[in-house]
Parts: C-alpha cells; sequence; structure tokens
DNA sequence: CCTCCTGTGGTGTATCTGCAACACTTGCGA
DNA sequence: TCGCAAGTGTTGCAGATACACCACAGGAGG
C-alpha cells in the first residue's frame, strides 16, 4: 500500500474474483442451459419456452403476460415475443384481446400440454443429470434464494 | 388416462414444470445477472467481462483462451470475442503469439487490476444483496453443485 | 366530462451468445 | 521425415435478450 497501489488492488481484485456469486451462479446457469437445451432440441422447445409454457400450465388460468414476466425474472418484451412463437405453434392461445388487438390474457392449448408430454423424456434426463449431481438440501437451497430475492425485489 | 388423454397428459406437465431445475436455475440466473450488470455498468464492465476478467486475475499466469472457457462453462468462440474487448480497452494484454497471429495466452494488466478494484463497491452491492438473502449453506449447496456437475462433464 | 398518471403490451435497436465451419498448430506414430 | 488425428483460435450466421421508447387502457381527481 505504501510503494506499490498495484499490490492492495491486486488483493482486492483476487478477493472479489473468488467470492463472487454472480460468476459461479453464471456458471451454473450456462452448464444447466446448455444440459436442457441440447436434450429438448428434438422437442422443438427452448428451454425459455419451456419455462413459459410451465408456469402458464401451472397457473391453469387464464395469465396476463406481464405476470407471467414477473414469475420467470423475464423482460416484458421477452415474453411477447415467445407467447407469438408459442401461439403460432399454437401450444398457447389468446384468451382475451383488448379493443386495439392487444392480447391480455392467454391460456395454454391442448397441443401445449401435448408438447410438454412429449417432452418429457428428454426433460427427465436433463433433470437427472443436474438433480443427481447433489443432495436435495441443494434443491431447497435454491428455493429459499428465489423466494428470498423475490421478496426483496418487491420490497425495493 | 381411459377417456381422457389430456388428463393424463396434463399431469404430467404441470408434474415436470413444478420440479423442474432449469426453470428455477434460470430465473435465478436473470435476477442476479440484471442486478450485477446494474451495478456494474457505471464502471463499463458486464458480469461475463467480469467473469473472465477474475478467473485471468486468480489464475495469476498467462492463459489459453479455451482454459478460460472451460473454468467459466462458455464457448471458445464466445472468450475470444469477450478478450477482444477487453484487450482493446487495456485491461487484458496478449503474452503470446503464434506465428499466424492467433493469441495463445493473455494476462491481466495493471489497467485491468485497476478496473476490476474499481468496480468494487458496485460489485459488493450487488454481492451483498444476493448473498444477504440467505444463509451460508446455500452458498455451499450452490459450490457443490458446480464441481460435481463439472466431474460429470469431464468424464462425458 | 375532461385531464393527468400509472401500468401494460408491443416494436426498434444494439448486443451478446452458441453453433457450425474454417485454418492452423501440435503431437504422435509409421 | 512424413502424414494423420486431435485440439485450438477465429469468423459467419442465426437466434434470443434487454433496454429505451411509444401507444393505449383504466382510474383518480378536478
Amino acid at each position: 500500500m505504501q510503494q506499490e497501489p498495484g499490490s492492495g488492488m491486486r488483493e482486492q481484485a483476487l478477493w472479489m474474483a473468488d467470492r463472487c456469486l454472480g460468476r459461479r451462479i453464471a456458471r451454473l446457469h450456462r452448464l444447466v442451459s446448455r444440459r436442457f437445451d441440447a436434450e429438448l432440441r428434438e422437442s422443438g422447445l427452448t428451454l425459455p419456452q419451456f419455462e413459459v409454457l410451465s408456469e402458464l400450465a401451472l397457473f391453469d388460468a387464464p395469465a396476463r403476460p406481464s405476470e407471467i414476466a414477473g414469475w420467470l425474472g423475464l423482460e416484458r418484451s421477452t415474453i411477447s415475443r415467445n407467447l407469438d412463437v408459442l401461439t403460432h405453434r399454437g401450444y398457447v392461445r389468446v384468451a382475451a384481446t383488448s379493443s386495439t388487438g392487444r392480447t391480455t390474457r392467454v391460456v395454454v392449448t391442448e397441443a401445449g400440454y401435448h408438447a410438454l408430454a412429449e417432452a418429457g423424456p428428454a426433460w427427465q434426463r436433463a433433470q437427472a443429470w443436474i438433480s443427481g449431481a447433489v443432495d436435495a438440501d441443494a434443491v431447497d437451497a435454491l428455493d429459499r434464494w428465489l423466494t428470498a430475492l423475490d421478496l426483496d425485489q418487491q420490497r425495493g
């Protein structure tokens, strides 16, 4: 610190780099995302599309696009485009529109449920690979993390 | 299952959607990534750039691009482009090239360490937000997950 | 009834990533 | 020494995402 300003900087940089959570979570996401995409490719679904379809199926009622965006942590615009794709394929159906033609509520069609079911084996392979790598505690930790961050984000 | 083929499909789809790990990890990544990018923006670094710089700093020796790609779970091509950007900004320096001009080894420059240190406060805000959401066990679980998947991927 | 204002859906643009393909290098065995 | 195979850095291309922005809807208040 006295004669070597670079030395202190370097120390701090290493400390940050070593414990950076963003780095680790991003790496986990890339590993998992690639695996899911590779497995799901044969079914024609990407992971984000699978996510949208899943959330919509879980909600089990006509949902507004902005709701879906909030659940998934995705941008509203991204949801809008993904819904376009899914609607075009017949997996999702517009349940209500405003007077100007904007879609206000969407639901999963029978074909959508069928696509999800058809992706089952591929999904299971990816899921088994990931869940088999660790114990159940890790999954619980992941869920706690998500709910905590969600609550925190809603407040601020 | 007898007269309602859609019923069984729907059940399976909900089961998958509910426990899908890809969905949850992707959501966590989006939340975390957005936060880091937002905080780091003022320092001019994106999360991936920060990751590359960090790994390189941790390695503390001239590293080959493909090594970095392996550590981060990123594509070689993505590393190549990010290194271009970082080199152009002076944060990274090419330490060795082949006869055809390909970069074979890179190191962090003094300016790179300086950039990392300068991003410290912003990084700490994002890091505190995320790590403050859960207990230390979750971080351990995350690390276990990464090492397990990494080992599994190296084998096959 | 009108105006403001918040929230929402959609579009344009820039950027980034991965995949596929290419050129080159490195190391091994004939 | 000469191929041949595996690995590496780079680039073209297609796809997806986020941010900024715009147009519209639904209330609150005058």
